[in-house]
DNA sequence: ACACAGGGTTCCGATTCGGAATCAATGTGC
DNA sequence: GCACATTGATTCCGAATCGGAACCCTGTGT
């Protein structure tokens, strides 16, 4: 399969990654988050060649990750911001950050630190379930079909599929996890 | 800068990618938290070609994501599994996840639901905040210079550098963020 | 008129990817 | 004993993607 190909399968962490999944990517994105805006900073921020950061701009401004916004009439000149879409993926940079400082340390500390204005502390960000509000655990969570997955089932069902055809989302999700 | 030099950098996000970052590994992993393990449901779920899937095996298990536990002698046979290095990354596939869920829905809803063993809910994964629990928004965070930083700071400060020799990562944290 | 800045685009050689075939080490069925 | 399957790793090749550098365009400032 070719890796144009994944935003095609019925897998939400595929959907996502066809759009936040190409090189530079998520570093242009972690520094849409800690506030550049412009061609050039991104460009002398990350070292990516002016071709690739266009390219990529390009593909997040067309997915709706950023905005293309003018700070400059004459000579026209437009900044990129996050839109809420784009300000949706704070959690997986933050979940990047996180993993990268606990188990990436070259034994100097963490790089950034994060200071929470409610409660003014130095944050560890936490996934937690949104019920309970408890820290989520992959060991105490169950994957259960979904509705765009129950209707595929039922829809192959009624058509009498043999083993083979159930798609790999299917197969992946009837074994047991972990 | 070629990417296979972004570990180099002094930022975790980098690091992280370094590892996670190429085509096909978080799918790689989100298969693996979904429970596969052998070489041959990796290749059929993800349709990865045989070539690429073991060269990406080999990395994660050289950088301890995964480890080879043989779960067969004579022949030798290995299955893939999450270290706790691995286990670590589970956050940044959920907060995938949902991300996918909420902006690149189709129409026919979640493909996955996950049941939270210990409230016995559909859960919505949160990102909060470790010392006060709220949600973690991008908004309400003010990155700061951690050890790492502050270290290179004073070293650079020392040397009585010129401002156009500062890395990338601190002339970004200096910036104000959003 | 000339240099410069911001924001791209074009071109080219190098790297990586995808697909398919091949190899290899052990089994298993008959 | 021999064909065959399993579980991978390796090789080869054409296609896509990447990295580097040069070039272009619009407007400004002098």
């Amino acid at each position: 399969m070719r890796w144009d190909d994944i935003d095609k399968q019925v897998c939400s962490v595929a959907r996502a990654l066809s759009v936040v999944g190409e090189r530079w990517t998520l570093l242009i994105l972690r520094d849409a988050f800690l506030g550049t805006r412009r061609f050039d900073q991104f460009q002398s921020n990350l070292g990516i060649t002016r071709h690739r950061l266009s390219e990529r701009l390009g593909k997040l401004v067309e997915q709706g990750v950023l905005v293309k916004v003018p700070y400059h009439e004459r000579p026209l000149r437009y900044e990129y911001r996050l839109t809420r879409k784009g300000l949706g993926l704070y959690p997986v940079l933050m979940s990047l950050a996180r993993w990268g400082d606990d188990w990436m340390d070259r034994g100097e500390g963490a790089p950034l630190e994060y200071v929470h204005h409610k409660c003014g502390h130095k944050t560890t960000p936490v996934l937690t379930c949104g019920s309970c509000a408890e820290p989520l655990r992959p060991q105490e969570v169950t994957p259960t079909l979904g509705p765009a997955l129950t209707a595929l089932a039922a829809q192959l069902e009624r058509a009498g599929e043999l083993p083979e055809e159930i798609p790999p989302i299917l197969r992946r999700s009837m074994r047991e996890p972990m």
